[in-house]
DNA sequence: GACTAATTGAAACAACCATTTAAAATATGG
DNA sequence: CCATATTTTAAATGGTTGTTTCAATTAGTC
């Protein structure tokens, strides 16, 4: 006997609807029973549908992550011969917009940061890789803006400076900190805040640069 | 008839108690049934020596940060009319201080991370207090570096963008994060991290400085 | 249209949590 | 040493959580 076409349609819209309240929420607080009310389904659907929370949570990360790589690349489509003070600006696109555009395919921001402030034990390797794919193209940027002379070490420092500025803008989940405002931000007010964060890193990793370059040239 | 001395002894126990046990795990995921235990006492003690868990978390608060500002304050000791960037490096190195160098009174920095990732209700005032007081500080020193020609959203932006580099490196609870090794960072470590945001910062203040002076020279 | 497997539904289950209760134990002041 | 307020203790309470159970229902196939 098939597979019932009902069956996946609770799959697919549990899927969707868990993906919003974990982003909203995270993985601890967010509780099975509100995500199947939310999507008009028993309370032990989420059981039979995944074999359980974790594992729900497990297919929703996959999916917001494939959703958030189409949707906002960390590369924004720009070729890898393009200069990469404008692909730094890409990354920076790339991860706020992820985090601060509330899009029905842009919850992947969020759900990375409820795992940096709580993470779930079961997602170690998944979680690992979803990170390395965007570290390392800012690794290579940054690599490029900071010179062929400059240490390892000082180019990891600027990626986490330049990724952190990023991050911590998401945290209350896309509204504005009370420093600036109330509210979600405004389409306007992320462009100011891209815009912000990519002259302010470019300056940063410059005055890293100056730093090293002086200091081998007077060894 | 006075107070017991053993009372008071316990009071005080439950509190250093608690107070490293919020550090490490948040209000949320800490049970008063492990604090008491730590503390070697009952279940009941949370309830009966503060009248329940939320209460204990308040006088956990106000004594963490008590103690943080007495061992980091955020001048680091230096006057007023110290040069403005010796005071940025003053403020980046208590932050950084309070939130990676782990003796026995220096939680504050982990309890603020743990409330910003996961707000507890009923501690709105408090933790509006002890941020703004921060703020406040960095404000007046980042101005000062900008100029008197930048406007305050960039001094808002620039705030941000200090403030977010100290905070989210002690994400792990003061363990490196995985892309500059294992394990708790030492005090090398947090010393060139202190010297690296702040030669970072400065040059991202420097850029966003250039840029708006030369707007304002061009009108 | 009937048989069968897939899906749904309501209720129950077990684990955990903060809090309460009331009796027992203890230190302090007289 | 006694009386009393303070503190400790163990057990119980009420609420929430994720998960399980099993009967009822439904959709697909012959």
């Amino acid at each position: 006997m098939a597979i019932r076409s009902d069956g996946v349609l609770k799959h697919d819209r549990l899927l969707h609807v868990a993906m919003e309240v974990f982003a909203k929420k995270g993985f601890h607080d967010a509780t099975v029973a509100e995500i199947c009310e939310a999507a008009e389904a028993n309370i032990a659907a989420v059981n039979y549908h995944f074999g359980g929370k974790e594992q729900l949570y497990a297919e929703v990360w996959a999916l917001a992550f494939a959703d958030a790589h189409r949707t906002y690349p960390v590369d924004g489509g720009l070729p890898a011969t393009a200069p990469a003070t404008q692909r730094l600006r890409a990354v920076i696109h790339s991860l706020l917009s992820r985090i601060l555009r509330h899009g029905p395919h842009s919850h992947a921001g969020l759900i990375l940061l409820q795992e940096m402030a709580r993470p779930v034990e079961g997602i170690r390797q998944v979680r690992r890789q979803a990170i390395a794919l965007v570290r390392k193209h800012l690794e290579l940027t940054v690599r490029e803006l900071l010179g062929p002379k400059v240490s390892d070490q000082s180019v990891r420092l600027c990626v986490m400076s330049v990724v952190n500025q990023c991050l911590t803008i998401g945290f209350r989940g896309g509204q504005k900190p009370p420093s600036l405002g109330e509210g979600p931000f405004t389409e306007q007010e992320i462009d100011e805040l891209i815009e912000h964060v990519h002259r302010f890193s470019l300056g940063g990793i410059r005055a890293v640069r100056r730093q090293e370059t002086a200091l081998c040239g007077a060894t």
